[in-house]
RNA sequence: GCCGGGGUAGCUCAGUGGUAGAGCACUGCUCUGAAAAAGCAGUGGUCGAAGGUCCGAUUCCUUUCCCCGGCA
């Protein structure tokens, strides 16, 4: 038995949720697919689940907030938590609105092995800020021919992280975007909320984390780890970070956050909706029948 | 009431005698060790209203309405 749900959708549509309910029915245990509670500390500001009693959730609160994390670093965790699960003959249930994150596992994507290099990214983006990107991606196409139709010239990142791979392996970074075998025998749900109703939900919520204290949560993190840490450049703790810095209002920030959180549930969308294995549900009947069948 | 400043995209504002632009918002998209990140593209305006001058007015002139500041 190698099955696998996975739960995905737009932030604020209701995964928690869903997936709990989903876990007390079936016997299941929760991983989570989520770049930012994978942190300590970081609770009220990413929505975390509260009640951990019931249901054993994985890949939460796995890391200081001072240290990056990386996908490949998930993709090697969660398939062994994933795998340790199934072991125990219980259901895994993914669930998580990190698409990359979850696309590791399902595609299962072949990452390349050549970790960030903090060193050779610093010295590019000082040659980016000195030439110009243009320059750089010639450079990267120099190498790596067939990156000029695959990788988003005008993108820094991208670009960098090409030219880094493609240096440090000695072979282009084109021909090693390359995904595995099918690991799992995977069903995936997308829950479907129209965008009015999204958009409400979104407002809601972030306004219920101020009144939950994530200034207090913001203030206390950084003055613990500073605020330049990687996990802080998140929605919610960006804003409040410039409220507390006094670059912005409280009003103001909070204004961010929903528009913020807004585009990144846009963004989200457009991500899962290019997953064409994913079935879309409207309701929790729709969302049984599925994995009942699954089953 | 008088004197100034202003009314241009949903918002904040540029601008020109040849029917207009930016940033943000909005919409769509990209994504393989930073992904709540980083990027790309697109839609959108009878230029407050009415007259006049001119081949031609959003731009110049007159009148009018509205907003802001000062004086009374």
């Amino acid at each position: 038995m190698n099955k696998l749900i996975v739960i995905v959708g737009p932030t604020a549509s209701g995964k928690t949720e869903l997936s709990i309910k989903l876990a007390k029915k079936y016997n299941a245990e929760i991983v989570s697919a989520d770049s930012r509670q994978i942190y300590r500390e970081m609770d009220i500001g990413t929505a975390k689940p509260l009640d951990l009693r019931e249901i054993p959730h994985w890949l939460l609160d796995i890391k200081n907030p001072n240290r990056a994390y990386t996908v490949a670093e998930y993709k090697k965790d969660a398939v062994k938590i994933i795998r340790d699960i199934q072991k125990r003959g219980k259901l895994p249930i993914l669930t998580g609105g990190t698409g990359l994150y979850v696309k590791a596992i399902v595609e299962n994507l072949d990452i390349p092995k050549i970790k960030a290099n903090p060193l050779l990214r610093a010295k590019i983006e000082k040659e980016v800020k000195e030439k110009g990107l243009e320059y750089i991606f010639q450079k990267l196409v120099k190498l790596d021919p067939e990156a000029a139709y695959v990788i988003d010239a005008k993108n820094p990142r991208r670009v960098i992280r090409a030219l880094e791979i493609t240096l440090l392996t000695k072979k282009p970074f084109s021909q090693q975007r390359k995904s595995g075998m099918p690991l799992f025998d995977i069903l995936e749900i997308g829950i479907s909320v129209p965008n009015e109703n999204l958009k409400d939900r979104i407002n809601l919520r972030v306004d219920e984390m101020i009144k939950n204290g994530l200034v207090n949560e913001v203030e206390n993190l950084i003055n613990k780890y500073g605020s330049k840490q990687q996990a802080f450049d998140a929605i919610g703790y960006r804003e409040i970070i410039d409220f507390l810095k006094n670059k912005k209002t409280l009003e103001k920030a909070t204004a961010e956050m929903k528009i913020n959180t807004w585009h990144y549930a846009k963004r989200q969308i457009t991500w899962f909706n290019a997953d064409k294995k994913i079935k879309w549900i409207k309701s929790y009947k729709e969302t049984k029948n599925l994995v009942q069948q699954f089953l």
